[in-house]
DNA sequence: TGTACATCAGTGAACGCGCGTTCACTGATGTAC
DNA sequence: TGTACATCAGTGAACGCGCGTTCACTGATGTAC
Protein backbone atom coordinates (compact mmCIF):
# COMPACT_ATOMS: atom_id res chain seq x y z
CA UNK A 1 0.00 0.00 0.00
CA UNK A 2 2.84 2.30 0.32
CA UNK A 3 2.75 4.92 -2.56
CA UNK A 4 7.18 5.02 -2.05
CA UNK A 5 9.32 1.99 -1.56
CA UNK A 6 9.99 -1.03 -3.56
CA UNK A 7 8.03 -1.88 -6.62
CA UNK A 8 6.32 -5.25 -6.63
CA UNK A 9 6.75 -7.17 -10.26
CA UNK A 10 3.40 -6.73 -10.90
CA UNK A 11 3.50 -2.81 -10.12
CA UNK A 12 6.12 -2.87 -12.77
CA UNK A 13 4.47 -4.33 -15.11
CA UNK A 14 1.65 -2.33 -14.86
CA UNK A 15 3.31 0.48 -15.21
CA UNK A 16 5.23 -0.83 -18.46
CA UNK A 17 1.87 -1.34 -20.14
CA UNK A 18 0.70 2.03 -19.39
CA UNK A 19 3.58 3.29 -21.22
CA UNK A 20 3.31 1.05 -24.16
CA UNK A 21 -0.12 2.14 -24.34
CA UNK A 22 0.57 5.84 -24.47
CA UNK A 23 3.58 5.22 -26.43
CA UNK A 24 1.15 3.39 -29.30
CA UNK A 25 -1.26 6.33 -28.59
CA UNK A 26 1.36 8.65 -29.42
CA UNK A 27 2.17 7.64 -32.59
CA UNK A 28 -1.92 7.20 -34.07
CA UNK A 29 -1.83 10.62 -32.94
CA UNK A 30 1.13 11.44 -35.16
CA UNK A 31 -0.82 9.50 -38.17
CA UNK A 32 -4.19 10.43 -37.95
CA UNK A 33 -4.67 13.36 -35.30
CA UNK A 34 -6.26 13.29 -31.54
CA UNK A 35 -9.70 13.26 -32.52
CA UNK A 36 -8.84 9.80 -34.28
CA UNK A 37 -7.43 7.87 -31.40
CA UNK A 38 -9.76 5.07 -30.72
CA UNK A 39 -8.99 2.22 -27.61
CA UNK A 40 -9.47 -0.67 -29.67
CA UNK A 41 -7.06 0.31 -32.26
CA UNK A 42 -4.57 0.62 -29.66
CA UNK A 43 -5.11 -2.47 -28.34
CA UNK A 44 -5.27 -4.43 -31.73
CA UNK A 45 -1.64 -2.84 -32.69
CA UNK A 46 -0.39 -4.29 -29.32
CA UNK A 47 -1.52 -7.77 -29.96
CA UNK A 48 -4.84 -7.60 -27.02
CA UNK A 49 -8.28 -7.27 -27.07
CA UNK A 50 -9.90 -4.23 -26.55
CA UNK A 51 -11.28 -4.39 -23.15
CA UNK A 52 -7.76 -5.56 -22.23
CA UNK A 53 -7.12 -1.62 -21.64
CA UNK A 54 -9.81 -0.68 -19.40
CA UNK A 55 -7.52 -2.17 -16.83
CA UNK A 56 -4.77 0.46 -17.49
CA UNK A 57 -6.74 3.33 -18.58
CA UNK A 58 -10.43 3.90 -17.13
CA UNK A 59 -11.92 5.37 -20.28
CA UNK A 60 -10.49 7.20 -23.79
CA UNK A 61 -11.46 10.69 -22.10
CA UNK A 62 -8.34 9.33 -19.42
CA UNK A 63 -6.11 8.06 -21.97
CA UNK A 64 -6.00 11.82 -23.83
CA UNK A 65 -6.35 13.91 -20.16
CA UNK A 66 -3.01 11.67 -19.43
CA UNK A 67 -1.15 12.52 -22.84
CA UNK A 68 -2.10 15.92 -22.25
CA UNK A 69 -0.74 16.03 -19.03
CA UNK A 70 2.58 14.59 -20.09
CA UNK A 71 2.60 17.07 -22.87
CA UNK A 72 2.76 20.09 -20.81
CA UNK A 73 5.21 18.04 -18.32
CA UNK A 74 7.11 17.71 -21.14
CA UNK A 75 7.22 21.07 -22.27
CA UNK A 76 7.84 22.24 -18.46
CA UNK A 77 10.74 20.13 -18.01
CA UNK A 78 12.20 20.99 -21.04
CA UNK A 79 11.75 25.37 -20.58
CA UNK A 80 12.98 24.86 -16.97
CA UNK A 81 16.00 22.79 -17.80
CA UNK A 82 17.09 25.34 -20.52
CA UNK A 83 16.04 28.53 -17.78
CA UNK A 84 18.15 26.52 -15.03
CA UNK A 85 21.50 25.28 -17.19
CA UNK A 86 21.60 29.13 -18.02
CA UNK A 87 19.41 31.80 -17.74
CA UNK A 88 19.29 32.54 -21.01
CA UNK A 89 15.99 33.49 -23.17
CA UNK A 90 18.47 32.66 -26.22
CA UNK A 91 18.54 28.76 -24.73
CA UNK A 92 15.40 29.04 -23.78
CA UNK A 93 13.97 29.52 -27.02
CA UNK A 94 15.93 27.17 -28.97
CA UNK A 95 14.88 24.50 -26.68
CA UNK A 96 11.22 25.43 -27.10
CA UNK A 97 11.68 25.80 -30.66
CA UNK A 98 13.57 21.70 -30.39
CA UNK A 99 10.99 20.71 -28.66
CA UNK A 100 8.59 21.90 -31.20
CA UNK A 101 9.64 20.15 -33.65
CA UNK A 102 10.58 17.19 -32.06
CA UNK A 103 7.07 16.24 -32.06
CA UNK A 104 4.46 18.48 -33.81
CA UNK A 105 1.15 16.71 -32.51
CA UNK A 106 2.30 16.89 -29.46
CA UNK A 107 2.60 20.90 -29.26
CA UNK A 108 -0.25 21.15 -30.88
CA UNK A 109 -2.01 19.14 -27.83
CA UNK A 110 -1.20 21.82 -25.77
CA UNK A 111 -1.09 25.04 -27.94
CA UNK A 112 -3.42 23.48 -31.30
CA UNK A 113 -7.05 24.05 -31.76
CA UNK A 114 -9.18 23.37 -28.48
CA UNK A 115 -12.72 20.72 -28.07
CA UNK A 116 -15.08 23.02 -27.41
CA UNK A 117 -16.54 21.24 -24.68
CA UNK A 118 -12.88 19.77 -22.96
CA UNK A 119 -11.82 21.75 -19.85
CA UNK A 120 -7.90 20.63 -18.45
CA UNK A 121 -7.82 19.65 -15.71
CA UNK A 122 -6.31 21.83 -12.41
CA UNK A 123 -3.24 20.36 -12.28
CA UNK A 124 -2.48 21.44 -16.01
CA UNK A 125 -3.35 24.96 -15.99
CA UNK A 126 -0.63 24.86 -12.69
CA UNK A 127 2.12 22.86 -15.18
CA UNK A 128 1.31 25.96 -17.56
CA UNK A 129 2.13 28.27 -14.69
CA UNK A 130 5.03 26.46 -14.30
CA UNK A 131 5.68 26.59 -17.44
CA UNK A 132 5.61 31.36 -17.26
CA UNK A 133 7.85 31.09 -14.43
CA UNK A 134 10.84 29.36 -15.90
CA UNK A 135 10.42 32.07 -19.06
CA UNK A 136 10.00 35.12 -16.07
CA UNK A 137 13.07 33.66 -14.52
CA UNK A 138 14.81 34.02 -17.86
CA UNK A 139 13.53 36.97 -18.90
CA UNK A 140 14.64 39.06 -15.05
CA UNK A 141 18.36 37.43 -16.10
CA UNK A 142 18.34 39.06 -19.54
CA UNK A 143 18.62 42.83 -18.76
CA UNK A 144 18.04 44.04 -22.56
CA UNK A 145 16.97 47.85 -23.42
CA UNK A 146 13.34 48.52 -23.32
CA UNK A 147 11.77 49.89 -26.27
CA UNK A 148 10.45 52.99 -25.30
CA UNK A 149 7.41 53.19 -27.46
CA UNK A 150 6.12 49.70 -25.65
CA UNK A 151 5.77 51.34 -21.80
CA UNK A 152 2.32 51.55 -22.13
CA UNK A 153 1.56 47.70 -23.02
CA UNK A 154 4.55 47.68 -19.53
CA UNK A 155 2.20 49.63 -17.38
CA UNK A 156 -1.24 47.62 -18.12
CA UNK A 157 1.10 44.50 -17.10
CA UNK A 158 1.99 46.27 -13.88
CA UNK A 159 -1.21 46.09 -12.47
CA UNK A 160 -2.26 43.16 -14.61
CA UNK A 161 0.25 40.41 -13.31
CA UNK A 162 -2.04 37.85 -11.44
CA UNK A 163 0.28 35.17 -14.10
CA UNK A 164 3.62 36.77 -12.00
CA UNK A 165 1.58 36.97 -8.60
CA UNK A 166 4.21 35.08 -6.88
CA UNK A 167 6.99 36.56 -9.30
CA UNK A 168 9.43 39.38 -8.64
CA UNK A 169 10.20 40.17 -11.89
CA UNK A 170 9.77 43.92 -12.89
CA UNK A 171 7.42 45.18 -15.78
CA UNK A 172 9.96 45.22 -18.51
CA UNK A 173 10.50 41.56 -17.36
CA UNK A 174 7.03 40.49 -18.14
CA UNK A 175 6.52 42.49 -21.28
CA UNK A 176 9.91 40.34 -22.31
CA UNK A 177 9.01 37.12 -21.61
CA UNK A 178 5.41 37.82 -22.57
CA UNK A 179 6.22 38.53 -26.05
CA UNK A 180 8.74 35.75 -25.76
CA UNK A 181 6.12 33.59 -25.49
CA UNK A 182 3.43 35.16 -28.27
CA UNK A 183 5.90 36.13 -30.58
CA UNK A 184 7.63 32.76 -31.18
CA UNK A 185 4.35 30.45 -30.67
CA UNK A 186 2.88 32.39 -33.89
CA UNK A 187 6.03 31.28 -36.01
CA UNK A 188 5.89 27.91 -34.46
CA UNK A 189 2.28 27.43 -34.87
CA UNK A 190 2.52 28.61 -38.48
CA UNK A 191 5.41 26.59 -38.72
CA UNK A 192 3.97 23.55 -38.05
CA UNK A 193 0.96 24.22 -39.41
CA UNK A 194 2.63 24.16 -43.04
CA UNK A 195 1.73 27.98 -43.55
CA UNK A 196 5.16 28.64 -44.63
CA UNK A 197 5.20 26.12 -47.04
CA UNK A 198 5.95 27.57 -50.86
CA UNK A 199 6.66 30.64 -49.53
CA UNK A 200 10.93 30.22 -49.77
CA UNK A 201 11.56 31.66 -46.20
CA UNK A 202 13.46 29.65 -44.27
CA UNK A 203 11.36 29.84 -40.75
CA UNK A 204 14.12 29.22 -38.73
CA UNK A 205 15.79 32.43 -39.71
CA UNK A 206 12.98 34.47 -39.03
CA UNK A 207 12.46 32.14 -35.67
CA UNK A 208 16.15 33.35 -34.76
CA UNK A 209 15.73 36.96 -35.98
CA UNK A 210 12.47 37.11 -33.00
CA UNK A 211 14.61 35.84 -31.04
CA UNK A 212 17.59 37.98 -31.13
CA UNK A 213 15.27 41.38 -31.30
CA UNK A 214 13.83 40.22 -28.30
CA UNK A 215 16.96 39.55 -26.25
CA UNK A 216 18.47 42.49 -27.58
CA UNK B 1 -26.06 25.12 -69.14
CA UNK B 2 -24.97 28.71 -68.77
CA UNK B 3 -23.16 29.29 -66.15
CA UNK B 4 -24.19 33.08 -65.75
CA UNK B 5 -27.91 34.64 -66.63
CA UNK B 6 -30.66 34.24 -64.68
CA UNK B 7 -31.11 31.00 -62.46
CA UNK B 8 -34.25 28.72 -62.57
CA UNK B 9 -35.67 27.82 -59.58
CA UNK B 10 -34.69 25.07 -58.82
CA UNK B 11 -31.25 26.37 -59.28
CA UNK B 12 -32.35 28.95 -56.55
CA UNK B 13 -33.77 26.25 -54.33
CA UNK B 14 -30.45 24.51 -54.76
CA UNK B 15 -28.02 27.23 -53.78
CA UNK B 16 -29.91 27.80 -50.85
CA UNK B 17 -30.17 24.47 -49.57
CA UNK B 18 -26.59 24.46 -49.82
CA UNK B 19 -26.19 27.13 -47.94
CA UNK B 20 -28.67 26.14 -45.25
CA UNK B 21 -26.35 22.64 -44.76
CA UNK B 22 -23.45 25.13 -44.46
CA UNK B 23 -25.06 27.07 -41.85
CA UNK B 24 -25.73 23.99 -39.23
CA UNK B 25 -22.41 22.60 -39.84
CA UNK B 26 -20.93 25.69 -38.68
CA UNK B 27 -23.01 25.62 -35.78
CA UNK B 28 -22.05 21.87 -35.00
CA UNK B 29 -18.71 23.10 -35.80
CA UNK B 30 -18.95 25.43 -33.06
CA UNK B 31 -20.54 22.74 -30.67
CA UNK B 32 -18.31 19.86 -30.78
CA UNK B 33 -14.95 20.86 -33.13
CA UNK B 34 -14.52 20.12 -36.88
CA UNK B 35 -13.89 16.38 -36.43
CA UNK B 36 -17.06 16.09 -35.34
CA UNK B 37 -19.08 16.98 -37.89
CA UNK B 38 -21.65 14.11 -39.01
CA UNK B 39 -24.07 14.35 -42.09
CA UNK B 40 -26.25 12.60 -40.36
CA UNK B 41 -26.54 14.83 -37.72
CA UNK B 42 -26.77 18.05 -40.34
CA UNK B 43 -30.18 15.99 -42.09
CA UNK B 44 -31.79 15.44 -38.70
CA UNK B 45 -31.81 19.26 -37.63
CA UNK B 46 -32.94 19.80 -40.61
CA UNK B 47 -35.47 17.49 -40.59
CA UNK B 48 -34.14 15.80 -43.51
CA UNK B 49 -33.06 12.21 -44.03
CA UNK B 50 -29.70 11.31 -44.38
CA UNK B 51 -28.84 10.68 -47.80
CA UNK B 52 -30.63 13.38 -49.19
CA UNK B 53 -27.62 15.46 -48.34
CA UNK B 54 -25.94 13.58 -51.17
CA UNK B 55 -27.89 15.61 -53.47
CA UNK B 56 -25.96 18.71 -52.69
CA UNK B 57 -22.28 17.52 -51.52
CA UNK B 58 -20.75 14.18 -52.84
CA UNK B 59 -19.17 13.44 -49.60
CA UNK B 60 -18.54 14.57 -45.73
CA UNK B 61 -15.12 15.25 -46.98
CA UNK B 62 -16.10 17.80 -49.75
CA UNK B 63 -18.58 19.34 -47.47
CA UNK B 64 -15.74 20.04 -45.11
CA UNK B 65 -13.21 21.29 -48.02
CA UNK B 66 -16.25 23.58 -49.08
CA UNK B 67 -16.04 25.13 -45.50
CA UNK B 68 -12.17 25.28 -45.54
CA UNK B 69 -12.54 27.26 -48.80
CA UNK B 70 -15.13 29.90 -47.12
CA UNK B 71 -13.47 30.41 -44.16
CA UNK B 72 -9.74 32.02 -46.32
CA UNK B 73 -12.18 33.48 -48.61
CA UNK B 74 -14.29 35.01 -45.63
CA UNK B 75 -10.68 36.07 -44.19
CA UNK B 76 -9.39 36.80 -47.74
CA UNK B 77 -11.78 39.11 -48.04
CA UNK B 78 -11.90 40.72 -44.92
CA UNK B 79 -8.46 41.35 -45.13
CA UNK B 80 -8.47 42.68 -48.59
CA UNK B 81 -11.68 45.22 -47.59
CA UNK B 82 -9.42 46.79 -45.02
CA UNK B 83 -6.44 46.72 -47.22
CA UNK B 84 -8.53 48.95 -49.45
CA UNK B 85 -10.73 51.52 -47.40
CA UNK B 86 -7.10 52.85 -46.00
CA UNK B 87 -4.25 50.78 -47.22
CA UNK B 88 -3.40 51.12 -43.13
CA UNK B 89 -2.03 48.24 -41.58
CA UNK B 90 -3.81 49.31 -37.88
CA UNK B 91 -7.08 49.55 -39.65
CA UNK B 92 -5.74 45.80 -40.98
CA UNK B 93 -4.87 44.44 -37.65
CA UNK B 94 -8.14 45.26 -36.13
CA UNK B 95 -10.10 43.89 -38.76
CA UNK B 96 -8.21 40.76 -38.43
CA UNK B 97 -8.67 40.65 -34.58
CA UNK B 98 -12.72 41.35 -35.05
CA UNK B 99 -12.50 38.27 -38.22
CA UNK B 100 -10.74 36.25 -35.46
CA UNK B 101 -13.13 36.86 -32.03
CA UNK B 102 -16.29 36.63 -34.42
CA UNK B 103 -15.97 32.77 -35.05
CA UNK B 104 -12.76 31.12 -33.41
CA UNK B 105 -13.41 27.89 -34.98
CA UNK B 106 -13.63 29.51 -38.68
CA UNK B 107 -10.15 30.85 -37.29
CA UNK B 108 -9.18 27.74 -36.33
CA UNK B 109 -10.11 26.09 -39.53
CA UNK B 110 -7.46 27.86 -41.07
CA UNK B 111 -4.31 28.24 -38.51
CA UNK B 112 -5.17 25.47 -36.26
CA UNK B 113 -4.30 22.07 -35.70
CA UNK B 114 -3.87 20.32 -39.14
CA UNK B 115 -5.18 17.12 -39.86
CA UNK B 116 -2.41 14.72 -40.54
CA UNK B 117 -3.52 13.43 -43.78
CA UNK B 118 -5.24 16.18 -45.11
CA UNK B 119 -4.04 18.42 -48.15
CA UNK B 120 -5.89 21.37 -48.63
CA UNK B 121 -7.01 21.98 -52.49
CA UNK B 122 -4.81 24.29 -54.56
CA UNK B 123 -7.38 27.74 -54.92
CA UNK B 124 -7.23 27.38 -50.98
CA UNK B 125 -3.42 28.27 -51.55
CA UNK B 126 -4.50 30.49 -53.81
CA UNK B 127 -6.27 32.47 -51.61
CA UNK B 128 -3.82 32.43 -49.15
CA UNK B 129 -1.50 34.11 -51.16
CA UNK B 130 -4.19 36.99 -51.84
CA UNK B 131 -3.99 37.68 -47.69
CA UNK B 132 -0.24 38.06 -47.99
CA UNK B 133 -0.85 40.13 -51.28
CA UNK B 134 -3.06 42.28 -48.80
CA UNK B 135 -1.05 42.46 -46.19
CA UNK B 136 2.06 43.70 -48.51
CA UNK B 137 -0.31 46.39 -49.74
CA UNK B 138 -0.54 47.87 -46.42
CA UNK B 139 3.12 47.02 -45.27
CA UNK B 140 4.35 48.89 -48.15
CA UNK B 141 2.41 51.93 -47.98
CA UNK B 142 3.49 52.19 -44.34
CA UNK B 143 6.87 54.00 -43.99
CA UNK B 144 7.96 53.89 -40.39
CA UNK B 145 11.19 53.63 -39.47
CA UNK B 146 12.92 50.17 -39.53
CA UNK B 147 14.75 48.93 -36.36
CA UNK B 148 18.35 48.68 -36.57
CA UNK B 149 19.09 45.01 -35.67
CA UNK B 150 16.73 43.34 -38.18
CA UNK B 151 18.64 44.37 -40.80
CA UNK B 152 19.50 40.33 -40.40
CA UNK B 153 15.98 38.97 -41.46
CA UNK B 154 15.79 41.88 -44.16
CA UNK B 155 18.68 40.83 -45.91
CA UNK B 156 17.38 37.26 -46.15
CA UNK B 157 13.86 38.32 -47.06
CA UNK B 158 15.10 40.03 -50.26
CA UNK B 159 16.66 37.05 -51.27
CA UNK B 160 14.24 34.46 -49.99
CA UNK B 161 10.56 36.17 -51.37
CA UNK B 162 8.96 33.56 -53.89
CA UNK B 163 6.02 34.64 -51.54
CA UNK B 164 6.02 37.83 -52.73
CA UNK B 165 7.34 37.21 -56.41
CA UNK B 166 4.62 39.34 -57.79
CA UNK B 167 5.23 42.11 -55.27
CA UNK B 168 7.14 45.26 -55.55
CA UNK B 169 7.53 45.72 -51.91
CA UNK B 170 11.06 46.28 -50.40
CA UNK B 171 12.50 44.54 -48.21
CA UNK B 172 11.51 46.43 -44.82
CA UNK B 173 8.14 46.02 -46.20
CA UNK B 174 8.22 42.43 -46.73
CA UNK B 175 9.63 42.11 -43.25
CA UNK B 176 6.68 44.40 -41.54
CA UNK B 177 3.99 41.95 -43.35
CA UNK B 178 5.55 38.69 -42.22
CA UNK B 179 6.23 40.00 -38.34
CA UNK B 180 2.64 41.45 -38.44
CA UNK B 181 1.00 38.15 -39.77
CA UNK B 182 3.11 36.15 -37.47
CA UNK B 183 2.93 38.18 -34.00
CA UNK B 184 -1.02 39.00 -34.43
CA UNK B 185 -1.83 35.30 -35.04
CA UNK B 186 0.50 34.51 -31.65
CA UNK B 187 -1.58 36.35 -29.58
CA UNK B 188 -4.84 35.77 -31.31
CA UNK B 189 -4.56 31.83 -31.28
CA UNK B 190 -3.25 31.93 -27.82
CA UNK B 191 -6.20 34.08 -26.69
CA UNK B 192 -8.82 32.05 -28.94
CA UNK B 193 -8.00 28.68 -27.35
CA UNK B 194 -8.01 30.33 -23.79
CA UNK B 195 -4.51 29.91 -22.83
CA UNK B 196 -4.71 34.27 -21.52
CA UNK B 197 -7.44 33.24 -19.23
CA UNK B 198 -6.62 33.33 -15.54
CA UNK B 199 -3.55 35.44 -16.11
CA UNK B 200 -5.36 38.32 -15.55
CA UNK B 201 -4.42 40.90 -18.63
CA UNK B 202 -6.38 41.99 -21.25
CA UNK B 203 -5.33 40.54 -24.54
CA UNK B 204 -6.73 43.37 -26.40
CA UNK B 205 -4.20 45.97 -24.50
CA UNK B 206 -1.76 43.21 -26.09
CA UNK B 207 -2.42 43.24 -29.87
CA UNK B 208 -3.24 47.15 -29.66
CA UNK B 209 0.86 46.82 -28.13
CA UNK B 210 2.20 44.79 -30.93
CA UNK B 211 0.44 46.52 -33.70
CA UNK B 212 1.40 49.83 -32.59
CA UNK B 213 4.94 48.65 -32.29
CA UNK B 214 4.81 47.28 -35.43
CA UNK B 215 3.66 50.48 -37.67
CA UNK B 216 5.54 52.45 -34.82
C1' DT C 1 8.48 -27.12 1.18
C1' DG C 2 4.03 -27.75 -0.31
C1' DT C 3 -0.79 -26.71 -0.23
C1' DA C 4 -5.09 -23.41 -0.23
C1' DC C 5 -6.55 -19.24 -1.35
C1' DA C 6 -6.79 -14.46 -3.17
C1' DT C 7 -5.52 -11.35 -6.64
C1' DC C 8 -5.44 -9.76 -11.02
C1' DA C 9 -4.44 -9.79 -16.37
C1' DG C 10 -6.64 -10.78 -20.34
C1' DT C 11 -10.46 -13.00 -23.34
C1' DG C 12 -14.65 -13.31 -26.04
C1' DA C 13 -19.27 -12.33 -26.49
C1' DA C 14 -22.44 -8.90 -26.41
C1' DC C 15 -24.91 -4.18 -26.38
C1' DG C 16 -26.13 -0.01 -28.40
C1' DC C 17 -24.70 3.46 -31.06
C1' DG C 18 -23.78 6.54 -34.96
C1' DC C 19 -21.26 6.93 -38.82
C1' DG C 20 -20.72 7.35 -44.30
C1' DT C 21 -22.64 5.71 -48.14
C1' DT C 22 -25.55 2.83 -51.89
C1' DC C 23 -29.74 1.80 -53.91
C1' DA C 24 -34.38 1.23 -55.60
C1' DC C 25 -38.20 3.77 -55.29
C1' DT C 26 -42.13 7.64 -54.81
C1' DG C 27 -43.88 11.90 -55.79
C1' DA C 28 -43.55 16.52 -57.06
C1' DT C 29 -41.82 19.97 -60.36
C1' DG C 30 -40.58 21.54 -64.73
C1' DT C 31 -40.47 21.03 -70.10
C1' DA C 32 -42.04 20.02 -74.91
C1' DC C 33 -45.51 19.52 -78.09
C1' DT D 1 -54.56 24.99 -72.81
C1' DG D 2 -53.94 20.42 -71.80
C1' DT D 3 -51.43 16.16 -72.13
C1' DA D 4 -46.95 13.08 -72.13
C1' DC D 5 -42.63 12.84 -70.64
C1' DA D 6 -38.21 13.87 -68.34
C1' DT D 7 -35.94 15.67 -64.43
C1' DC D 8 -34.86 15.77 -59.91
C1' DA D 9 -35.66 16.11 -54.54
C1' DG D 10 -36.25 13.29 -50.90
C1' DT D 11 -37.38 8.65 -48.49
C1' DG D 12 -36.56 4.28 -46.20
C1' DA D 13 -34.20 0.19 -46.00
C1' DA D 14 -29.97 -1.74 -45.93
C1' DC D 15 -24.72 -2.62 -45.65
C1' DG D 16 -20.58 -2.74 -43.26
C1' DC D 17 -17.96 -0.62 -40.11
C1' DG D 18 -15.66 0.76 -35.81
C1' DC D 19 -16.39 2.80 -31.75
C1' DG D 20 -16.64 2.83 -26.24
C1' DT D 21 -17.89 0.06 -22.77
C1' DT D 22 -19.99 -4.01 -19.63
C1' DC D 23 -19.81 -8.51 -18.11
C1' DA D 24 -19.00 -13.28 -16.89
C1' DC D 25 -15.36 -16.06 -17.23
C1' DT D 26 -10.42 -18.53 -17.60
C1' DG D 27 -5.91 -18.99 -16.29
C1' DA D 28 -1.76 -17.40 -14.50
C1' DT D 29 0.71 -15.08 -10.72
C1' DG D 30 1.47 -13.93 -6.11
C1' DT D 31 0.52 -14.63 -0.85
C1' DA D 32 -0.29 -16.97 3.69
C1' DC D 33 0.13 -20.77 6.53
Amino acid sequence: MATAGKETPRERYRAQLRAEIKERAWEQIAAAGAPGLSLNAIAKQMGMSGPALYRYFTSRDELITELIRDAYRSLADTVRAAAVVDADLTALGHALRSWALDDPQRYFLVYGTPVPGYHAPDDVTEIASEIMESLLDAAQSCPGADTADQTRLEAHLAEHRQWAADHPAPPAALRRALLFWTRLHGILSLELAGHFTGMGLDPAELYASELRHLTQ
